[in-house]
DNA sequence: AAAACGGGGGC
DNA sequence: GCCCCAGTTTT
C-alpha cells in the first residue's frame, strides 16, 4: 500500500464499521468514552474474546464503577464478577492495585498521559494508548495484534513486533489520522481481517492490500 | 527470547 | 479433545 492510499482506507473502512457498531473494547461501546472503564476493561480483554469481556465488565461496573467504590468490593466479589474472561485471580488482584494507586498517586483520576499510565501494573503500550486516545481524545498509536497484523499485511509498514509497529506508525502515520486508525482496525481485523483465510473478496480495501503473508493454513 | 497466567468457544 | 484468543509481566 502506497503512503496515499491509506487516507482513502482510513475512510472507507471508517465507515464500514460504522455500519457495524462495534464496541470499542468490552462493554466500551463508543458514545461511553469513561476512561476508568475503558481502562479496567481493556485489562479483562488481555487474551480473551470480546464478548466475555463484554458481559464480564458490565457485571463488574453494576457493582462498581469509579476506584473508591471498587476497592471496597471484596477481592472475591470482583473475581466472581469476572471469572468468565480467564485469569481472573491475577487480573482481580491487578484491578485492586490499580484503583489503589490511582487514590494515592493520581487523585482518584485516571492519569492522562502514557508515561502515567505505564506506572500501573498490568498496564503496556496497547492499554495506555487506548486510555489516552479513546478516554481523553489524545493522540496515540494503541497497537494491539490485529493493527500489527494489518498495518503490514497491507504492506504499510514491515515490522516484526507490535511495539516495532507502533513506533513505524508513529513515524509514519499522519497524526490526524492516528485516532480514527485505532477506532477501526481491531473490528475490521476481527470481522474482515483474520489472521488466516481473510474475508478478502468482502474486503472494501482490498485493492488498495498488498496481501503480505496471507495464508489459508497455519 | 520464552514461559506463564486460564476459562470459553470454535472446530 | 485440542488449540487459539482486543497483552503484560516475570524468568
Amino acid at each position: 500500500m502506497r503512503d496515499r492510499q491509506i487516507h482513502a482506507a482510513v475512510k472507507i473502512v471508517k465507515n464500514t464499521i460504522r455500519q457495524w457498531e462495534e464496541p470499542i473494547v468490552g462493554v466500551v461501546a463508543r458514545e461511553s468514552r469513561d476512561p476508568f472503564q475503558i481502562l479496567i476493561a481493556c485489562l479483562l480483554s488481555l487474551r480473551t474474546k470480546d464478548h466475555t469481556t463484554a458481559e464480564a465488565s458490565q457485571r463488574l461496573f453494576s457493582l462498581a464503577d469509579n476506584p473508591a467504590r471498587m476497592l471496597k468490593l471484596p477481592l472475591k466479589q470482583v473475581e466472581h464478577a469476572i471469572f468468565p474472561v480467564g485469569f481472573y485471580k491475577t487480573k482481580a488482584k491487578q484491578i485492586h492495585a490499580i484503583c489503589q494507586s490511582l487514590l494515592e498517586n493520581f487523585e482518584g483520576r485516571v492519569p492522562r498521559t502514557i508515561d502515567e499510565l505505564l506506572t500501573l501494573k498490568g498496564v503496556g503500550r496497547k492499554t495506555a494508548n487506548l486510555v489516552v486516545t479513546v478516554g481523553y481524545n489524545k493522540p496515540g498509536i494503541c497497537v494491539d495484534i490485529h493493527v500489527h497484523r494489518i498495518s503490514n499485511r497491507w504492506g504499510y509498514i514491515q515490522t516484526k513486533t507490535p511495539e516495532e509497529s507502533e513506533q513505524a506508525l508513529r513515524n509514519k502515520l499522519p497524526k490526524k489520522y492516528w485516532i480514527q486508525f485505532n477506532d477501526w482496525l481491531v473490528p475490521y481485523g476481527q470481522n474482515l481481517c483474520r489472521p488466516v483465510s481473510p474475508f478478502c473478496s468482502q474486503c472494501p480495501v482490498s485493492d488498495y492490500c498488498d496481501r503480505v503473508g496471507v495464508t489459508t493454513s497455519r
